[in-house]
DNA sequence: ATGACTTTGTCAACAAATTAACAATTTCGT
DNA sequence: ACGAAATTGTTAATTTGTTGACAAAGTCAT
C-alpha cells in the first residue's frame, strides 16, 4: 500500500538529518524550509515535497520543531536501533571501515572482522579479534548480524556475498569493486571508491575547459 | 559550445569502463549495446544515449570494438593520464585510501600523506612519510598536486579546502562528514560514508516490511 | 554481388524528478 | 482579538532523464 519512496529521495534524508544534526547542537530550536533551503543550497520546495513522503511534520506559520524532525528522519532512517555489523576482509579498508563506524557512527556496532590469511588470526585490532572466515558460521548463528562490510578482493566478493546471504545475513555494504547483482534477498549498498575518484577525474578535465 | 552532459551519465561511465575492462580481459573483441545492456541490466538505448554524448564510438551491423570503446571512454575519465593525490589525515582511513589508491587505481599516484599530529612526524607508511601539515605550501610549490583527499575530522575540513585551493590544489576528494560547498574554483568529489550506511540502513528497514 | 540480418545513432514518446504556485492554516505583534 | 506576515502541504507546470521505435548503414553467409 506504501507508495515506493525514490532513492533519490533516500539518498538526500542522511543530509537532512546531518544539518537537523547540527542545528540542534546550536541550540536552533524551529526552523522554516526556506531558512534550511538556503543552509543546504536545495529548494525550498524540494524540502518540504521530501519531507512529505513520509507525513506532515511541519506547521503552518511556524516552520518545524527541529529536534522532532531530527528524531522523525532518524526513525525513517533507522538510525536511533542499533545494527550489528560485520567486516569481512581485515585489510587496511576494512580495519579503517572497522574504526569509522566503531568511532563514528552511533546505532551501528561493529562485533566481527574476519579475513582467510591465517597469518592474521586472532591478531587484535584495537579491541577486535580477527577471526577466520570458517568462523563464521558459527559467529552468525550465536550473534545477531544484520549487516556485513565486504573488504576484501573483488575475486572473493560474489562467493562470500552468497555465503553470507545463505547464512542469512541480508545487507551487504559492498566496497569491492564489483556489481553484487543476481543474489536474491539482500540489500546491497555500494561503495566504490574507484568510480568516485573517476567520476572526480572527469569534471576536473571538464573544469580545466 | 559542447552541452553540459548531466551527472547522471558521468556516473555511470566508470561503470561502463569496468565491464569493458573485464571483456577486454576476457579477449572479447566487439560487443552490442545490447549484449551489454544484458551482463549490466541495463537497457540497451541507454548504453547507446549514454555514449553518443561523446560521439559515435560503434559501427552499425557490428556494435562496438571492446578495445577502442574502453580507450576512449577512459580519455573521457581522464584516467589515461596520470594524476598526483595527497592525502591529508594519516589516520586509518587516510592511510587506508593511501593505500587503496596505490595498489588498486592506475592513473592516480599517491605522492604525500599529511597530519597534524606531530607523533606521527617522518613515520613512515609504506614507504611514504608522514610529513607535517605546514610543509604542505612548500610541497605544493615542489610537486604537481592535483588532487586532495581529505581524510580528517570535519571540524578541520572546511579550512583545510580553503588552504588547499588557495595553495593551487583545485579537486578534492572528500571524505569528511561535511560539505564543502561556497569554496569556488574546486572540484569537490564527496564520499560520505555515513550516509551511505544510512541509506542502507533505509533500506534494510524497508525489506523487512 | 546479393539480400537477409544486425546494430547503431537519433528522434519521439514516456516517465520521473524538480520547481513553482497558491490555498489553507498558524503565528505574532499590536 | 485582529490582521498582516509566515509557512506548510499539495497540486500543477516544467524540466530532466529514460525507454521505445525505426531509418540508415554496415555485416556476413552464400
Amino acid at each position: 500500500m506504501d507508495k515506493q519512496i525514490s532513492q533519490a529521495v533516500i539518498r538526500r534524508l542522511p543530509r537532512y538529518y546531518r544539518y537537523l544534526g547540527e542545528l540542534l547542537d546550536d541550540g536552533v530550536e524551529r526552523i522554516s524550509s526556506n531558512d534550511l533551503s538556503k543552509r543546504m543550497h536545495v529548494t525550498a520546495s524540494q524540502i518540504r515535497q521530501d519531507l512529505n513522503n513520509f507525513g506532515g511534520f511541519g506547521q503552518q506559520g511556524y516552520g518545524y520543531n527541529v529536534a522532532y524532525l531530527h528524531e522523525e528522519i532518524g526513525n525513517i532512517l533507522g538510525v536511533n536501533e542499533t545494527h550489528n555489523v560485520i567486516v569481512i576482509g581485515a585489510g587496511n579498508l576494512g580495519q579503517a571501515i572497522a574504526g569509522y563506524v566503531k568511532f563514528e557512527r552511533v546505532g551501528f556496532k561493529i562485533i566481527g572482522l574476519f579475513d582467510t590469511n591465517p597469518d592474521l588470526k586472532d591478531k587484535m585490532v584495537r579491541d577486535l579479534p580477527i577471526k577466520m572466515l570458517d568462523e563464521l558460521p558459527d559467529f552468525i548463528k550465536n550473534n545477531d548480524v544484520e549487516i556485513a562490510a565486504l573488504t576484501l578482493p573483488k575475486a572473493n566478493a560474489k562467493s562470500t556475498a552468497l555465503k553470507l546471504v545463505s547464512l542469512g545475513v541480508h545487507a551487504i555494504w559492498n566496497f569491492a569493486h564489483v556489481d553484487l547483482d543476481d543474489i536474491p534477498d539482500v540489500v546491497i549498498e555500494n561503495v566504490h571508491l574507484s568510480d568516485s575518484l573517476m567520476q572526480l577525474s572527469y569534471n576536473i578535465t571538464q573544469q580545466k575547459k
